[in-house]
Order: structure tokens, then sequence, then C-alpha cells
RNA sequence: GCCCGAGUGGCGGAAUGGUAUACGCGGACGGCUCAAACCCGUCUGUCUGAUAAAGACAUAGGGGUUCGACUCCCCUCUCGGGCACCA
């Protein structure tokens, strides 16, 4: 080594062996273990728990470490806190995978577990692995059975024939919410529809619920997801209407948002699919019908979804009567009518809905105004008007000239007529939870001949997978599980005949739904989850994840908590008290993918830089909720920092306990006021403004150190030991090293969050700034108790403000003491 | 089309209605060094002025409220996200 080598001559800080130091430190202490003794107020930090998927990538790194940071931070508050972590372990890459090896998808699936494990405990997670779960696990999956069986026999969980949407490459069902613009949400493939008889849970019931409680989770949850909610759930208020049919017994009802528009139905259109339209066909139209019927059945979801694509329909030979004109009116059917909504059956009126006009020009169908909007006549410009207007045509609204009033007029008029009444409708549809695969919770349901659909008994949970792997796992388009006749072929619980298995598994949107729950009470084998324990923790305090779940696995598990709340397990209503969505790691301005060769390998970022440095990176990036853009980082600069960060703990002399009083006021009074500022900060889950905060503080404090206060004074060492701490929160191996460099015993994860002293925190001199007429035009440092008096006898002694003035008289001042003067000068 | 967000230096981003541009990246110059890296220091919105003093203009654009607006209100534009033949 040369004489000049500052490089080696300069101590720092070496991330792998601190890495390998404390992980085995934290593990054998245990240190993130609550200790659920009743000594503290207990807090629970929930992360959205992986899908074992290969290594951790950039995005786990990105999300894990913000959930880390609150857990962190309420520790050193003194809350007993439960940070767990677990694994979301059905699903299909690990068949697919064990498809393509020969294997049985557990050797994938717990392989990959373990790979993770091993990163997340490398990336410093303050977690408690002692509750660690994976929804794989037989223990597990019991639970996810017998909860199935709590909701069937309560009712909501059924079967249906239904037409359901179809992934012909997942060859597996998918719920609505899994269909994304008509395509699988997994694989991107266009969604088709096929009539399969299927297992459903029943969250409309729900539906209203879960918008009401809402309001539990406003300025909690951010808003763009409880919009999306909203959106999603989406409530409707209208009017059911009735339309007698001649040689039927029955009226036909429809759905409408415009009742009021009632005397413009010319037609009425049936969607094709459902029941009502096959009722409805005439014999003579019945052949063309079908023929139509078929081709809707062979369009995927993209077309039909399509606002482009031409109207379609088929004329049924049968009329329904207009309740309020009395007159016939021809009825369709047509695919723009969806099964599924309302009523699956609507009123058409072509002069004020621009889908029902496409339909109408395309088949001659009559059109007729009811409402002047002073646009021109619909039948006329092919624009179809929704807005206000005089009615016309409308005998009993005629005159009128809102909406708001004709809806509510010719609700009256319907409900007195016994033809019509107020309803609401929501879009959002029945939870389809079977899926053709094997790697999923098995359903408990025994087919019987005799008995129909019977619970499997509790006492008799798990109902195991067989061990089937490789080829017999590949998808047919029936489930695997049926192709086991051993398991397959069983008794009927009720009278023990010869039975059949279900032989789908449940959506793993299933198994996600209540994991948080499993966290309270991990190792119960007598319950699902030990209700007193979850009283104890639940709700969630603080649970962070991706806004891609905003409507899968939010909206499920929320209504999975209304239905244990009236199954008397629990006492709350919204299992997650506060969420936060960070946003994605992208890189040069695009989504990490393999076909654009952009990805960054996370391992490779640690192994260069350490996991602080990572950390740091991420957090330092921006607003936890943004996407971060990696090219943009520098991860280097974080390494830095945490660096100049170490090496003030190094230069500390002062002895443990010197007293602080003792020490330089003003890096005292930087120190306090920062320190105060990031828990302000934290609160409000600022991270990155956070990192910049201790950034200025390693600053002042390198500035205080070579500026002649050197290392023995004690608020160097009171600073050194601020950083210390809060720094644990982004970086906890440097600081876990710079706290025993200071003398301290570990961890500094149980250190608790210095207290700030007010007195420290509030400035005795500020700089007080004068404005004339709006314009800064002199800043003066002033004590910080200077009275009204002064302050403006200073401001208006100032050189500039008098310039500003130009001679001017002061017609008024507003002074905020003790930071503002402002100056307002005659016209 | 409907519903949410968001527009601030060369870049990522700060700013309870009260000093716009904190912190960092990048850049310039300097120190250390035989040299480089590392590290340290100073400067760094635009324009006028002399690299000063001083001033003008700047938070997508336009208007408004206010002594004072990145912040609140109205309109417009742009970008991002969600939903979408939902009657």
């Amino acid at each position: 080594m040369t004489e000049g080598d500052a490089a080696s001559a300069r101590p720092s800080y070496d991330p792998v062996a601190a890495q390998e130091k404390w992980q085995t430190y934290w593990a054998e202490h245990e240190t993130f273990r609550p200790k659920d003794d009743g000594s503290a107020e207990r807090r629970y930090v929930l992360d959205m728990f992986s899908y074992p998927s290969g290594d951790l990538h950039m995005g786990h790194a990105e999300a894990f470490v913000m959930g880390d940071m609150v857990a962190r931070y309420w520790r050193l508050l003194g809350y007993d806190v439960m940070h767990p972590l677990g694994w979301d372990s059905f699903g299909l890459p690990a068949e697919n995978a064990a498809i393509a090896h020969g294997a049985h998808p557990a050797e994938w699936t717990y392989a990959n577990i373990e790979t993770q494990a091993r990163s997340f405990k490398r990336y410093g997670l303050s977690v408690d692995w002692s509750r660690r779960l994976h929804t794989s696990d037989p223990e597990y999956y019991r639970w996810t059975q017998w909860l199935f069986l709590q909701f069937f026999h309560r009712g909501l969980a059924y079967r249906k024939a239904s037409y359901v949407n179809w992934c012909p490459s997942c060859l597996t069902v998918l719920a609505n919410e899994q269909v994304v613009q008509g395509a699988c949400e997994r694989c991107g493939s266009a969604v088709t529809k096929r009539q399969l008889t299927q297992w459903y849970f029943r969250i409309t019931e729900y539906a209203q619920r879960l918008l009401d409680d809402m309001s539990l989770l406003e300025g909690r949850w951010p808003e763009r997801v409880l919009a999306m909610q909203r959106n999603w759930i989406g409530r409707s208020e209208g009017a059911t209407v009735r339309f007698p049919v001649p040689g039927r017994d029955q009226p036909i009802e429809v759905f409408t948002t415009r009742p009021d528009t009632l005397y413009g139905a010319t037609f009425m259109v049936v969607a094709p699919d459902a029941d009502l339209a096959a009722e409805l066909v005439t014999e003579a139209q019945r052949a063309e019908f079908e023929a139509y019927l078929e081709r809707t059945k062979q369009a995927t979801e993209i077309e039909r979804q399509s606002t482009e694509r031409p109207k379609t329909g088929v004329f049924l030979g049968r009329h329904a009567i207009n309740p309020l004109t009395g007159q016939p009116i021809p009825i369709w059917a047509a695919d723009y009518v969806l099964s599924e909504y309302g009523t699956g059956a609507i009123m058409a009126v072509p002069a004020h809905d621009q889908r029902d006009l496409d339909f109408a020009r395309t088949y001659g169908l009559p059109v007729q105004m009811v409402i002047d909007t002073g646009q021109g006549d619909p039948a006329v410009t092919g624009q179809a008007t929704a807005g206000d207007g005089v009615y016309v045509n409308s005998e009993a609204l005629d005159g009128l000239t809102n909406k708001a009033d004709g809806i509510a007029a010719i609700n009256a008029k319907l409900s007195r007529d016994g033809s019509g009444w107020a309803t609401v409708t929501y879009r959002l549809r029945d939870w389809l939870i079977s899926r053709q695969r094997f790697w999923g919770c098995p359903i408990p349901i025994v087919h019987c001949p005799v008995d129909g659909e019977v619970a499997v008994p509790e006492d008799q949970l798990p109902i195991e997978l067989p061990d089937l792997r490789g080829a017999a796992l590949a998808p047919k388009g029936s489930s695997p599980l049926a192709s086991a006749t051993d398991w397959a072929q069983t008794e009927c619980p009720t009278c023990g005949g010869p039975a059949t298995r279900d032989a789908d598994t449940m959506d793993t949107f299933v198994d996600s739904s209540w994991y948080y729950y499993r966290y309270c009470s991990p190792g119960d084998q007598a319950r699902a989850f030990d209700p007193e324990q979850v009283a104890r923790w639940m709700p969630v305090d603080q649970y962070v994840g991706g806004v891609e779940h905003a409507i899968l696995h939010l909206l499920y598990s929320r209504f999975f908590t209304k239905v244990l709340r009236d199954l008397g397990l629990i006492d709350f209503s919204e299992p997650f008290a506060r969420l936060l969505n960070q946003g994605q790691v992208i890189n040069q301005g695009k989504a990490m993918s393999k076909s654009l060769g952009n990805g960054v390998d996370l391992g490779r970022q640690i192994d260069q830089y350490g996991v602080d440095a990572i950390r740091t990176t991420m957090v330092f990036a921006g607003p936890p909720e943004d996407d971060i853009d990696w090219a943009d980082l520098s991860p280097s600069a974080s390494l830095r920092f945490l660096q100049r960060a170490w090496r003030l703990a190094q230069d500390v002399s002062s002895p443990v306990g010197a007293d602080p009083a003792a020490g330089d006021l003003g890096l005292r009074k930087v120190s306090h006021r920062i320190l105060g500022e990031v828990g302000d900060l934290l609160e409000l889950r600022r991270f990155n403004v956070v990192v910049a905060r201790l950034m200025e503080l390693v600053n002042a404090t390198r500035k205080a150190i070579d500026g002649g206060l050197g290392g023995g004074d004690p608020a160097v060492r009171e600073a050194a030991e601020f950083t210390a701490v809060a720094l644990s929160l982004v970086a906890p191996y440097v600081a876990e090293e710079m706290w025993q460099a200071l003398g301290r015993p570990a961890s500094v994860a149980n250190a608790g969050w210095p207290e700030v002293d007010p007195g420290l925190r509030a400035a005795e001199r500020v700089t007080m700034v004068v404005q004339v007429q709006g314009k800064v035009r002199a800043k003066i440092e002033v004590p910080a108790d200077i009275d009204q008096a002064e302050a403006e006898r200073l401001a208006l002694a100032e050189a500039g403000v008098q310039r500003a003035l130009a001679g001017r008289a002061v017609a008024k001042v507003i002074v905020r003491l003790p930071k503002m003067v402002s100056i307002v000068p005659e016209a």
C-alpha cells in the first residue's frame, strides 16, 4: 500500500459481511417475533404475499421495503408489531413446469419458495418467520375447504350452469375479474364463452355492503382503488318495467335507467344466450335464431366488446305490448344485450340510446323521439340524444323539461299501474371459483346420484390432492383430478352409495382471500384461525401491495371478511385499515420484460451494491406509489451516502451515554429538527423525503465534525445515534453496524425512537421574509419571538423594501409572526 | 364515451395558502494524487447586467379568489391509469 492510497486507507463498510452477520443475529434472537403478551399496543403490517415463480425480482424489492419501513418504524415507536410472510403457492405456473419436466408441481413450488425465502432473509425484512405459511400445504388448504363449506351451508357457494369465460390457452374458466379487456389476465389469450356448470360464490349478495363500507376506507386507501371498486360494483339506479306478451302467462321484465323514455320504446331486445330468447322464439324463426346463437358463442370477448362492431340480431317472431302506449313492439335477440346484466332483456329506445339507434337503422325498425333536446330528430341525424329536453309524444310527461322530473313522474305512474317499480342493479357478477386445473385446492363436495351435492364432513378434511405428475396433469379442458379414478371414486357421506368427488379445484384467489387471518394463529390444528388472536391483531393496520389487485384480491378479501362477520367469527367489517400501493420498477421507460431485454437482475444489483444500497435507492427514487425508472437511479450514490453515514459512527469518540446537553447546540438543533421532520414524514409514508432529510443530517454532522467540533463532542454522538436509528428503517445492516460501532447493544431495531426535544426543534432565530405586493424584497434574520411592531419596523427599514415602495405610502401591513411581513402600498 | 390521477430545472423529485426548485443524479471548476479512481470543497432555473450589485421572468396554457397561489376555484391542452354494447 502506498502512502497516499486513500481508498484502502479509509475504512469502509462491507455490505456482504454485515449482511451475513446480522441475518444470523436476527434469526438467532428472533428479533422480529412479536411479544404478544399485551405489554404494548399491537400493530399488524402485511405485504401482499408472494407467488413462488422463480427468485425475487426488482418489483418485490420495491414493494417489500415499503412494508418493512412501516413495520420497523412502529417497532421503534414501541408497538408490538406482527409482520409475517408466506406464499401463495397454488397456481398454474407450477403445473406447467411439472408437465414440462415430468415432475410434481410441489417440487417446483417448494424449491422456488426456498429460493425466495433465502432472498427475503438476505433482503433484511423484519419478518417473524415463525408464522410462515404456504397455501398449498394441506394444513392450510384444509381450512380453505372448511371455509368453502361454511359458504356452502349459508347458500353463498352454489353451482349453476351458465355461459362462462373460457381461456383456450390455460384451458380453464375464469372469473369476470380475471378477464381484462376481453383477454385472460394471466396469459393474454382472447377469452371465449362456454356453457358449463360451475361453482360460484354469491358476492353479489354483498354488493351494497361492499359499496357502503368504503366509507370506512375513505382517506385510508388510495382514492383510485376505491374508485375502481366502485366502478366494478357498478351500482345503477333505474326501474323494472313489465311488458305483457300475448300468448305468454308472464310479462317480460326489463331494466332501464331511463323509464322516462318508455313512450319511445319501439322494440325489445333479448340476450341470445338467455333462456328467455330460446323460450320466446317461434318455430318459423327457430332455425335462424339458433344459427345466430351459435355465431354469438363463437365470438371472443374481445370481438364482442368492440363498440365498433356492427349490430347484429334476429327477430324472434313475437311481440310485446308497450305498457304505456298499448302498441305491440317486436322482440329481437341481439348480442349487444348481455344475459347476465339486469334481466337479460331491454326495452329499446332508439331515439335516445345510440346502441338501440344503430340497431334500429340496421334492421329498419321505427324510431320515435320522445324528448326534444333541440338537436334534431335522431331518426334523421343518426345521433341518439341523451340529455335533458322537452318531453313530446309522452302523454303523461308532455310539458316536463328535465330527466329527474320525468323519471319521478313515470315511476309513480308505473307503480300505480302495477307495471313497474324503481330498481337498483349492479354490474358485479357472482365469483366463479371452479378451475379445471390440478394445482389448486380441491372442492370438498361429493356428487351423489341419490343425494346430489353433498358436503364432505369436516372431520374428513383436508381432501388432499392425489399424487399426479407429468403428463397426467396436462390440461384437457376437464379436470385432471377426474382421471385419478382412485381419488375421484368415493362414497356418499349421506347414503354411503357410490359417488364421485368434485374434480375441479378452487381459484387461487380463494386461498389468498383469508391468509392474513391464518397468520394470527398459524399453527392452529383445530380452527382456520383463533378468533381471540384475530380480535387482537386484526384488522391489518397497514397493507402494502400492487394496484393490480385493486379489484381482484382486495375485493374478494373484503367480501370474505363480511361473510366471516356474518358467520360470527369476527366483529369487524373491513380487513385492511390502511392500504399503500407501491409503484412498479421499470427500466428505460418500459416495464421490464424478456422480449425487450431491459430486465434488471435484483440478485446482481445486490451483489454489486449491497442490500442496503438497493433498498435506499428504491425508497429515495420518488413517492412510494409512483413508478420508478431504474435507468434514472444511482445505487452507487446510495452506497456513497451509506458509507458517509457509517463513517460518522466510526468518528464518534465520546463515551456511550455522554450527556448530549453538554454538546454543540447548533448541531443538536439540526439533529432534533430533522428527526422530528422524519417522524412526521413517516406518518405520511413520504419515505423518499425521509431519506433526503437523513442525507441532510449526515451532511450537517460531517460538516460539524470536520469544521472543528471533532468526534468527541456529545452532540456528534447524538447525531450519529439518531442517524443509525432512523436509517435502520431503510438500511438495516448499515444501521446495525453503526449502532454497534457506537457501543450500543444490538439490535438497533429495538433501540426505540429517540425523543425529540421540542425546545431544540423550535428555532430561536428565523428568516423573516418581507414582501411588497406579494414579491419578496428582503430577508431578515430575527428572533423567533419577535413582536409585530418590531417586525414591521425592521421590514420598513430595509433598503430593498423602500426601493420597492418607491415613495408610495403604506396602505396595509399583514404580519404572520415570525416568518413573514407583507406590505401593500397605496395604489 | 364515462370515472380517477398527474403536469415543477438537463433528469428523479422537494415545498401545513407565506423564502419555488430541498435532497440526489448529471455538469463545471478546484483540493488530495506522479496520475487516475475514491474522497473532499465551491458553483449550477432562464434572461438583463460585468462572473458584481440589482432586477425581470419562470411550477402545461388561460382566467379567477387572495396582501400573497405549485398549492384553492373555473375553462382548455397533454400524459398516465381504470372501466366500457352494463341498457
